[in-house]
DNA sequence: GTTGACCTTAGAGTTACCTCTAAGCTTATA
DNA sequence: TATAAGCTTAGAGGTAACTCTAAGGTCAAC
């Protein structure tokens, strides 16, 4: 049995995300010393391994708590539940990505529209181009 | 001169949103009523229009409270400051779209390995691959 | 003159995910 | 035995950008 810290040291959180995870159902020790301390057996260490894993991937703590009652009794749900979640996540990756592609290519155009050096800003493309409400305004393509 | 109500259908923000814009100095109304509403003139509408137009692009309300100062005193600052900000958020959003990518490599690898029926969990390859501590172990390049 | 839409303020609530603090007990080391 | 490191708890603080509420004043129309 781990204590928090050794826990810690292991799966690579702090104690303080450890008992912040604990506190929204992710993580649990499943006994505590005469004194109170948590107290870790191997399932769960195993399972906050999961929950770091699954983070690192980059679902929701929400996600992570689906997905756990899942991998807890795996034959009452489906693979179906656990694609569903995964699939939901990619799509509000690639939402994400399209939203930063477009930024992306806005501040490109700014920049490559300006001269960037040391003269004053009276003329500044960039400060124009906000000023004019976007790119479509100076000839952007949209 | 706008009411707030007016100045929000104007631009498209909300009052709340303009107020709260108003108490991080980012719009301001050039006058009150006798009774205390908030009057906005043109300048004002220009430069709530330019803090839209540069918060539809993505930078922040600090960058923009940057930019705003630079647009009220263009002779004092150079256009190069313009393009640090710019530079600046450029490359945050390229290392978010980084991130981005990581995840959506994984995520879709993770799908491909997995039927996603209707049959129990109980071997699902996704759950394994979070029990093991990621795609790394299931033969993925990395 | 009374609805009802709109305005004011200060301040709390939201979302997601931590991160830290205080006050006090426990355990290990020297 | 003293001291330092580590543990406990509840709860506050932080970030970013809103979003909303309460309690009340103002304004235009019927």
């Amino acid at each position: 049995m781990l204590k928090i810290s050794e826990l810690a040291g292991r799966i690579g959180l702090s104690t303080h995300t450890i008992r912040f995870y604990e506190k929204h159902g992710l993580i649990e020790a499943s006994e505590r010393s005469e004194s109170g301390y948590r107290l870790y057996s191997a399932a769960d260490v195993n399972r906050a391994a999961f929950v770091k894993t699954a983070r690192n991937i980059g679902f929701s703590l929400e996600d992570i708590a689906q997905l756990l009652s899942i991998r807890l009794d795996r034959s009452s749900h489906s693979c179906q539940e656990v694609t569903d979640i995964t699939r939901n996540k990619l799509h509000e990756v690639s939402r994400k990505m399209a939203e930063l592609k477009a930024m992306q290519k806005v501040l490109s155009r700014l920049l490559d529209n300006c001269d960037g050096g040391l003269e004053k800003a009276t003329h500044c493309s960039i400060l124009e181009v906000l000023d004019n409400g976007g790119l479509a305004a100076t000839g952007g393509v949209n």
